[in-house]
DNA sequence: CGGCTTTGACCTGCGC
DNA sequence: GCGCAGGTCAAAGCCG
């Protein structure tokens, strides 16, 4: 199963080593704006010696109940079916934060944790984590459960967000001009900012993979890390329109990479999306 | 019937 | 050492 690809042959793979980085930064800064945001993390695992990757993003939570409500042609949010496993209340935040389990295979290290902003209410809070070295299922999975887990995860958004306001979250978020309409069509939970500007693919060899994650919808991406490392680039927001075409080439992927954690877009191949 | 969600309990790490 | 908070587990119920 775990054997069926291995990283040798998987083209985004090889930029995976990211479990060094040690810019930690906090998820959903207190005082980042409404944005996508791609913070890569080590964590502390519970098991000793075993290093986490961990990454956040942010996107419009309108994105993710428009494609769950819907329940027309959206695509599921991600490439893979997630289970959840628990839910908790974060203290400080009004939200409950979501945790989902990778279940497109069995012994899928993968994780992802759900919950809404604090800063701004409208936008959702996916923090990705996984084990270093750990295989990916050889193949998406995009069946009806992966559908399923993909609403489920913007269910318990969406819930959350039934639950602790009492006005649409839907509503209040009204399109910016960070939102084109073609973007409705996605309804993605995960957005992925196109990032073909060299000015963040050039940010640092280290965090390459960022400036190749992709979104389906014109998000605004921040990192952290980015201002530590570049505040030109870390205090601008970008935005970075998703192409249909783009979106529709994850629906043919065939593989993930191992471990790999990173929603790439390979600019002559399309995006491919990895997580772990 | 299988898989997923829900939810309370338990475990672990961290700060004081 | 203690308490708190976050993260995970596991049982029960629900849904397709």
């Amino acid at each position: 199963m775990d054997g069926s690809f291995n990283k040798a042959n998987n083209p985004f793979v090889s930029e995976q080593q990211l479990e060094e980085n040690d810019n930690v930064s906090s998820e959903n800064g207190a005082e980042s704006p409404p944005s996508t945001t791609f913070n890569d993390m080590k964590l502390a695992s519970p098991k000793k010696g075993r290093s986490i990757q961990k990454r956040v993003v942010s996107v419009p939570i309108k994105d993710v109940e428009g494609s769950r409500l819907k329940g027309e042609s959206a695509p599921p949010s991600d490439s893979w079916a997630w289970r959840k496993y628990g839910q908790k209340p974060i203290k400080g935040s009004p939200y409950p934060r979501g945790y989902y389990r990778c279940s497109s295979s069995k012994g899928c290290p993968a994780r992802k944790q759900v919950e809404r902003s604090r800063v701004d209410p409208t936008m959702l809070v996916i923090t990705y984590s996984c084990e270093h070295n750990h295989p990916w299922p050889a193949s998406r999975n995009n069946t009806t459960a992966a559908k399923q887990a993909a609403a489920a995860a913007a269910a318990a958004a969406a819930a959350a967000t039934a639950t602790e306001t009492t006005t649409t979250t839907a509503a209040k978020a009204e399109p910016s001009t960070s939102q084109p309409d073609t973007e409705q069509e996605f309804g993605t939970e995960e957005k992925f900012a196109d990032l073909t500007d060299d000015s963040i693919l050039t940010t640092g060899d280290e965090f390459a993979w960022f400036g190749e994650m992709e979104t389906t919808s014109s998000t605004v991406l921040e990192s952290p890390i980015f201002t530590e490392r570049d505040n030109s680039v870390a205090d601008v927001a970008m935005i970075f329109p998703m192409r249909e075409e783009d979106e529709s080439l994850f629906a043919d992927l065939g593989e993930l990479p191992e471990c790999s954690f990173v929603f790439r877009h390979q600019r002559n191949v399309g995006p491919q999306v990895g997580i772990c």
